[in-house]
RNA sequence: UGGGUCGGCAAGACGGUCGCGUCAUCCGAAAGGGUGCCGAGGAACGUCCGGGCUCCGCAGAGCAUGGUGGUGGGUAACACCCACCCGGAGCAAUCCGCGAGAAAGUGCAACAGAAAGCAGACCGCCACGGGCCUUGUGCCCGGGGUAAGGGUGAAACGGUGGUGUAAGAGACCACCAGCGGCCCGAGCGAUCGGGUCGGCUGGGUAAACCUCGCCAGGAGCAAGGUCGAAUAAGGGGACGAUGAGGCUGCUCGCCGAGUCCCCGGGUAGACCGCUAGAGGGCUGCGGCAACGUAGUCCCGAGAUAGAUGACCGUCCACGGUGCCUAACGGCACCCGGACAGAACCCGGCGUAACAGCCGGCCCAUUCA
């Protein structure tokens, strides 16, 4: 799970990333990612829109999401700010598909 | 044993690894870290009612608008709950009714039918007048009388029997049903029981307008409050071409018109509101009950891009397949947890939803 220090909370951080971030879209999720080039650790923020479900659905699609980045936290560079939007269908998938997508996006977002 | 009906319970269990939020505590200058407790629901949902709380408004009365609608009680209040009444369904337990008013007025009603709301003459019935010849309990025509019978309909203007009549008719009579007035009795009351008189009977729909009684000020925690950058407008005061202020720590020199302080406003943001309350369990007492009351014990979510989780294993229900068994059932494998997530707090209602467990009552059946 994710410490407060690793998410992105303010409407200007989510606006900003979504603007300058490189996207990258996945079967059931679009991911944006941000350098920023600060010196702190690398924060995520997940959008889950109504059209995914019920809250319950919602909440499900946001926890797997952040159980996964925090696995994947050691592998982001420092300063890098991740938005994840839970596209509608992937409340019905295995966890284990959300992961694969970020992990793509991530990877892709790699220089080489 | 089977079926029905009403109510209650519970909302998979255990473990491992890695984590999240509030609070407490410890370490630390801080950032942060360690430890510990606690951490979703019966509907947290819809936001349909009712309150608390907050701000605004408010002489009094009326109107409008909205809500509500048997009676009595419960409650902070309600559209909720309890008891009872009436009507309906059921053998019964029990359930259902948006239960005021249709002789205040306006409106509406498919199809069928002759006629559907100051009813109505299609067939039929009945005398009367006329015609015919086949002289009959005849047929045809005419203008009338008639709601007993037929047929239509959800519904045809009380029912049965009689008197009466040309045939009929509450036209009249008896009984019955229903309506209204009055009286008596039971009940706090809705209402029920009985008596008497009356005109003899004047359908439905108010979730159509409407009428009557009763109840309602508005907005909502993004309420509201505290603190409050930055920026800009504004007000007041002091000083200022007899030089404010700056270059510049000081002097000279140069530049040359505002400078400083206070008030105020309340944005970004932060904090408060923010979780112990019309709260729950048990026992006693009052009450048919809802509920009230006394004593005693218990209670530990509080996020804000929004914590309460992710992954895995074992087991237990449900479901499926196969095998065994006369059957009850047993074994193996597979599948796999219903609806659903707090956001100021309560009381209700409504809606969603698998499978399960327990109990009361009723009916049927078997045995005694």
């Amino acid at each position: 799970m994710l410490a407060g220090r690793n998410r992105l909370v303010t409407a200007d951080d989510f606006k900003s990333t979504l603007r300058r971030g490189r996207r990258f879209t996945g079967s059931t999720t679009v991911v944006h990612v941000a350098s920023t080039g600060e010196s702190r650790p690398p924060r995520f923020g997940f959008i889950i829109t109504r059209k995914v479900g019920n809250a319950v659905k919602r909440n499900l699609v946001r926890r797997r999401l952040r159980a996964l980045c925090y696995r994947l936290l050691p592998a982001v560079a420092p300063g890098t700010d991740v938005v994840v939007r839970a596209l509608p269908g992937s409340e019905q998938v295995p966890s284990a598909t959300l992961h694969k997508d970020v992990v793509d996006a991530l990877s892709r977002s790699l220089p080489n």
